[in-house]
DNA sequence: ATAGGCGCCTGCTGGC
DNA sequence: TGCCAGCAGGCGCCTA
């Protein structure tokens, strides 16, 4: 579910619904999670007031008064809010922090499991953990000429590029196929047949698509919902993610819909041209 | 280097 | 009506 918007969106409203509150309960499900909770962390944690809560491409990062962070991954449906303790647990809710007097809590609620959250030490493990795992930078700060270098020494399509969280972090499935079609180019497209120009309308596409999307706090589906519990609407907004079939908003052609990457890819045949021949470099 | 497949999980939809 | 394959906002591991 939850790409760079929505990640985003969780942040910001989270943010002043946690700064400055204390953790004075931790209790943890027993079925595990993408990544195993050590029972040690609960220990750490109880007692530390939170001072920020960050993002960095999918991950949260809640920082703790005592240098410590806690990171998570929504994986497909994670969910992270803060809600009144009186509110009825929902099925799936696998960890909750109470805070303050009891009043409120955290709730990390996840049906598939394929999220996770971790306890580190410090920034330094943290900042470490991102660069073992190469995460790449930011489409905001992304730099024009690292992106053109990064799409001309690849043979992997344009889809494959968007999906790789260390070429660009945050950029799943939906704002891949929408970044590409508001850019105008083939998803199946290699990167090194991407001429400059091509580099650049992709780049900004993304930083286009991604800040509507965070305007319109992020797209639900099904299980998606913000820091408060409250669901996105940009998925209103889609142009061709799941809209197999119907007319392409600018040309009324189908749009069509393969497998690439792995993943489903939603694309206008027309508008986005055909995948170019092998020396090919439209523009 | 990179494509493709699988596995991790649960729930919902559509076609028969 | 009922069953089951296929699909889903992610990601890491394996093989070829």
């Amino acid at each position: 579910m939850p790409e760079l918007p929505e990640v985003e969106t969780v942040v910001r409203e989270l943010r002043p619904r946690l700064v400055g509150r204390r953790i004075t309960s931790v209790r943890v499900g027993k079925r595990a999670l993408r990544r195993r909770w050590s029972p040690a962390w609960r220990r750490r944690l109880l007692g530390r007031r939170v001072t920020e809560v960050r993002r960095r491409g999918k991950w949260i990062v809640i920082d703790l008064d005592d240098q410590s962070e806690i990171v998570w991954h929504l994986g497909m449906t994670g969910q992270l809010t803060v809600v009144s303790a009186g509110q009825p647990r929902r099925p799936h809710t696998h960890i909750v922090l109470g805070l303050d007097e009891g009043e409120r809590e955290l709730r990390f609620r996840d049906v598939r499991r394929f999220g996770s959250a971790v306890w580190f030490p410090d920034r330094q493990a943290v900042e470490r953990s991102f660069t073992e795992a190469g995460l790449g930078p930011e489409p905001f700060d992304l730099d024009r000429n690292t992106w053109r270098r990064r799409l001309a020494g690849t043979r992997r399509c344009l889809k494959a590029v968007l999906l790789d969280q260390r070429a660009v972090a945050g950029v799943g499935n939906i704002y891949a196929d929408e970044s590409l079609f508001e850019a105008r180019l083939h998803p199946a497209q290699l990167g090194r047949q991407t001429s400059r120009r091509q580099a650049e309308r992709l780049r900004q596409a993304i930083v286009t698509v991604l800040s509507r999307a965070i305007e319109r706090r992020g797209s639900s589906i099904r299980d998606y919902v913000g820091g408060s519990g409250t669901p996105g609407s940009y998925q209103a907004e889609f142009r061709v993610y799941g809209r197999p079939g119907e007319p392409c908003p600018r040309c009324g052609r189908p749009i069509e819909r393969v497998r690439l990457a792995g993943r489903s890819t939603h694309f206008c045949p027309r508008c986005q041209g055909n995948a170019p021949p092998a020396n090919g470099q439209r523009d």
